[in-house]
DNA sequence: CGGAACTATGGCACAGAATGCCAAATATTG
DNA sequence: CAATATTTGGCATTCTGTGCCATAGTTCCG
């Protein structure tokens, strides 16, 4: 009666997983050639064989269907990070495991980025899907580090500022240098992030006390 | 004929401002007895006094109203950041003026953050309000450093890790610590930052080169 | 095997968002 | 006042997203 079966779920979960991995396929299929807002879900539901109604029992919007591949970027993000040799530098560690997702960036990656680049509609979806990457990142140093990032802002602060570089370069590449190298905008960002970061250590080393303590000012 | 006059401009312009304001208003005061999802367009526009169609000419969605309000932060910042003296440091100009922000919140600005937290439509908004507002601070800086923000990725970083600590502060407020004062959060994260800031730079300095200059390694 | 219980799907219907179009109202200029 | 330009309102339309219920397909168990 009340008894639920074991092993059905596993099932029931990699159907689900692979009718979504479907209509997402045929959707980006049919992105190829029709611009994204002209494209109607039930145009993508009807190319799938299911109903309209079926297409929102998987997805919450016709955006969804993009987001959710490039989510995947931030999971493999966040395990790549948590995988990484535990005596390497924290942002170092985020900044490596930057780079070999970006290096294994395939066609279709590139096909996706130039859909959300010029579709307005997209592009906020875009800011939110960074958003997330950010989170991701937050955790997997949350996690590396032993911290709770409920309670602790070190993870939030140290993610963001191992980020910062990451960030522009993408925007960077997303923006106004979309020919260029992925790989080369990296670097370029890497090098200024260090020449900051020196010059910003030497500011403070120039300062008699080592270790600054003092309260900030307030307004 | 072709003449276009010259003052009209001026004027519909600041017509067109206040029916935008008084929109705005009418809709936030609508916000405060109802739920957002539950409140339509049809509702502001007869509170308002004007048709349906009317509204749309002045915001492009309905989260657009609330997104008007929150967007004058991000100019107020950026304008601070720019006015503020010279030969401050980048990083603390930024963080002087958003302390300057925060504590110039009003009950009608939490009312309207507490608005946002609660409703999920607008917590995507909420996050694409904070990259607008980290724009902002990067074009800001850019500015105060006579820097094109389009061609190099200075102001980008650096703003960038300038409002790590802002960011973190504002998302634990935002997050489960939204009965804390928001100065005090501030505080946490600018002591957490500058904590974090000296410990990297100390690991810097232990190295017996003044100046790290090696390329970071591919993987 | 065969019915019972459960789950996924399809097909409505419906409210609301957002846009295009055109006519009426309103404001502006000469 | 008349001509012109701008703003507004109302209508129609397309699409999104959701609730509801009947039906088809599956799994469980006697």
């Amino acid at each position: 009666m009340v008894y639920t079966a074991p092993m059905p779920v596993a099932i029931a979960e990699r159907k689900r997983r692979a009718v979504r991995g479907e209509l997402s396929e045929v959707a980006l299929r049919l992105l190829t050639d029709r611009a994204f807002d002209s494209l109607t879900i039930d145009e993508i539901a009807a190319a799938a064989g299911v109903s309209r109604r079926t297409f929102f029992r998987y997805f919450t919007s016709k955006e969804d269907v993009v987001f959710a591949f490039l989510d995947q970027w931030a999971v493999r993000l966040a395990a790549d990070i948590v995988a990484r040799p535990a005596r390497e530098d924290p942002v170092a560690a985020v900044q490596n495991s930057f780079r070999q997702l970006t290096a294994a960036y395939d066609d279709q990656a590139l096909a996706l980025v130039r859909l959300v680049r010029e579709t307005p509609s997209l592009q906020e979806q875009e800011m939110i899907n960074r958003e997330h990457l950010r989170i991701a990142v937050v955790n997997a140093l949350a996690m590396r580090l032993g911290l709770d990032a409920e309670r602790d802002m070190r993870p939030q602060i140290l993610a963001t500022i191992a980020f910062a570089p990451l960030d522009a370069a993408m925007l960077a590449w997303f923006g106004n240098r979309f020919g260029e190298e992925v790989g080369h905008l990296l670097d370029e960002a890497l090098g200024t992030f260090e020449r900051e970061r020196d010059a910003m250590c030497a500011g403070l080393q120039s300062s008699t006390k080592p270790r600054t303590r003092r309260r900030s000012a307030r307004s």
